[in-house]
RNA sequence: GGCCCUAUCGUCUAACGGUUAGGACACAUGAUUCUCAAUCAUGCAAUCCGGGUUCGAUUCCCGGUAGGGUCACCA
């Protein structure tokens, strides 16, 4: 068999993180065993289109990696893959399932619908369509015809039978009564198709052997399931059904992430500086495990892993923490050079090409407030255009204490910017308090004897001086460190002190010491 | 409410009926250290409840509870 799996969304909103790990799924699927993967959008609603959607769910599936081999902006032996522009098809499949019986031209006005579902809500009756238009004679569905009266086709659920599958995600056996199932629209008045009846005809159309989709789609398994029988599609001949978790937002727990959340749209978290393999690999993680313990994989390492068996059945809840720790690692294991090409490229492409308010939204946070995000802004914008070989050393420095680029950015920022108002008061120089002024006078005549040239520094004589400071004030040696370190860096936290002046040189550091009284 | 699905440390998860229930994140402690990190070591911590089946149940069955999905001319 050749694999075909296939991503359908429709162009009514932006893509999020679930979005992209269910693409992933689908991809690895079709990659595992060497089948394609097709992209099919589902333009099928005209009201809820969102300009741009399409544009948006693509660019950001391809900056991650996830490929297509068929779709509506690169063609392919199936299309066309635009729903929109395949409606003689689904035209045709409605007639047919009407000659065979399968379905129905309903003529009920949408008051009448409404009303029906009003009174069944009163009477606290299941709500469902209640058939109506089911049997109504030839003659009369001729004269509604004739008079133009709008109508709908509706699936002719059978009566009294089981219907059931087998759902290879979650690799359980479901059964309904068909009775409990209802009469759904599958062609709208408009003409246009309901997803049910344009994704089974196109699914079968284009030869989709595994479909995975949302969990939302169960309930109406069995709807699908009459409409292959009534198109003549035989079991066999149908694509194995698998239904995806849904990933939970810890702060409302057991609840899914609202379209609001900005950290959880596709574009969020690469915002904040997160790397795209990370947030792959942590996704792939979130809903799917592998045999053994291993939790590291690429892109393809994940593809040649990947097993269906490996799929999970319960929702999982998403964890700040682990994905923090899985972006740590790749940023620990990018080579010097990758790492500055990372970074300058998450400011040039990211932080300052996705839409402003994206930026915004995903920045601030509850201690960072608008103005201080406009502050690293301006920073990044600084960074931009500066020096490449300190850029380097820099993020050499703060490498393996970054959880993100956000992050890194305002742990350089005291290279660019002498710090303003210190605190003197924090805990860190409580010990030395008393001894600061003078400590200060002898730091500053310490850096003053150093060469012109930091390079030349030798980090052994430097920390000696520094130490013997501390013994001549019978301070602990840390702490005069930290005096030193906040007159630098402006606070009680930041890379290693030595490599830190280096780069800022002798003048800047006797600035610093000098300032800030 | 009807129908359907799900249920192992706080979180993500492993354990083809037999394990001291394993790993990872987080957390705590220690080592290292000029701070913060990183790293290493150690520790804390779970089978939702109740019945069966079985020599033996996290695993199979039933019931309960809790959570999720769905009940549109949306997908």
């Amino acid at each position: 068999m050749i694999v075909r799996t296939r991503f359908a969304p429709s162009p009514t909103g932006y893509a999020h993180l679930g979005f992209v790990s269910r693409v992933l799924i689908n991809y690895a699927m079709a990659r595992k065993h060497g089948g394609k993967f097709v992209w099919r959008n589902e333009d099928t609603d005209r009201e809820r289109f969102v300009e741009g959607s399409l544009e948006f769910n693509m660019r950001w599936m391809r900056e991650f990696g996830l490929d297509w081999d068929e779709g509506p902006d690169i063609g392919g032996s199936y299309a066309p893959y635009n729903q929109s522009e395949r409606l003689d098809i689904y035209k045709n499949a409605a007639e047919k399932l009407i000659e065979k019986g399968y379905a129905y031209r309903c003529f009920c006005s949408k008051e009448r619908l409404s009303e029906m579902r009003e009174e069944q809500e009163k009477k606290k009756e299941r709500k469902h369509y209640d058939g109506l238009c089911r049997n109504i004679s030839a003659s009369e569905i001729e004269s509604n015809l004739k008079k133009s009266i709008a109508y709908t086709v509706r699936v002719k659920m059978p009566r009294d039978r089981k219907i059931e599958f087998d759902d290879i995600i979650t690799r359980t056996h479901i059964t309904w009564n068909s009775n409990e199932v209802d009469d759904y629209i599958l062609l709208k008045s408009d003409g246009y198709p309901t997803y049910h009846l344009a994704a089974v005809v196109d699914d079968a159309a284009m030869e989709i052997s595994h479909v995975f989709r949302g969990s939302e789609w169960i309930a109406t398994t069995p709807v699908h399931q009459i409409i292959y029988e009534g198109l003549g599609i035989t079991e066999k001949e149908r694509p194995g059904i698998g239904h995806f978790t849904v990933i939970l937002d810890p702060s409302t727990p057991g609840k899914k992430f609202s379209k609001r959340s900005s950290s959880f749209k596709a574009n969020g978290l690469v915002i904040q500086g997160y790397l795209k393999p990370a947030i792959l690999n942590y996704l792939m993680l979130l809903g799917w495990a592998p045999k053994d313990d291993r939790e590291l994989f690429t892109l393809k390492e994940f593809v040649e892993a990947f097993d269906l068996s490996g799929m999970q059945k319960a929702n999982p809840t998403w964890d700040q923490n682990k994905m923090d720790w899985f972006n740590g690692i790749y940023i620990r294991a990018l080579s010097p050079d990758n790492l500055i090409k990372e970074f300058t490229n998450w400011i040039t492409n990211y932080l300052f090409k996705e839409p402003a308010e994206d930026v915004k939204e995903n920045l601030t946070s509850a201690d960072l407030d608008v103005k201080r995000v406009n502050e690293l802004l301006d920073l990044a914008r600084v960074i931009k255009d500066s020096d490449r070989d300190a850029l380097k050393c820099q993020l050499l420095l703060t490498q393996e204490r970054s959880i993100n680029f956000w992050h890194t950015l305002s742990q350089i920022e005291f290279f660019y910017r002498r710090p303003e108002k210190i605190d003197w008061q924090i805990k860190q120089l409580n010990k030395i308090k008393e001894n600061l002024e003078e400590i200060k006078l002898d730091l500053i005549s310490m850096y003053s004897s150093m060469d012109d040239n930091s390079s030349k520094w030798m980090h052994a004589k430097w920390e000696k001086d520094i130490r013997r400071l501390g013994d001549k004030y019978r301070k602990k040696h840390g702490d005069i460190f930290m005096l030193l370190r906040v007159s630098i860096t402006g606070g009680p936290f930041s890379p290693p002190l030595f490599e830190s002046s280096q780069i800022l040189g002798k003048e800047e550091c006797l600035i610093r010491l000098k300032n800030n009284k």
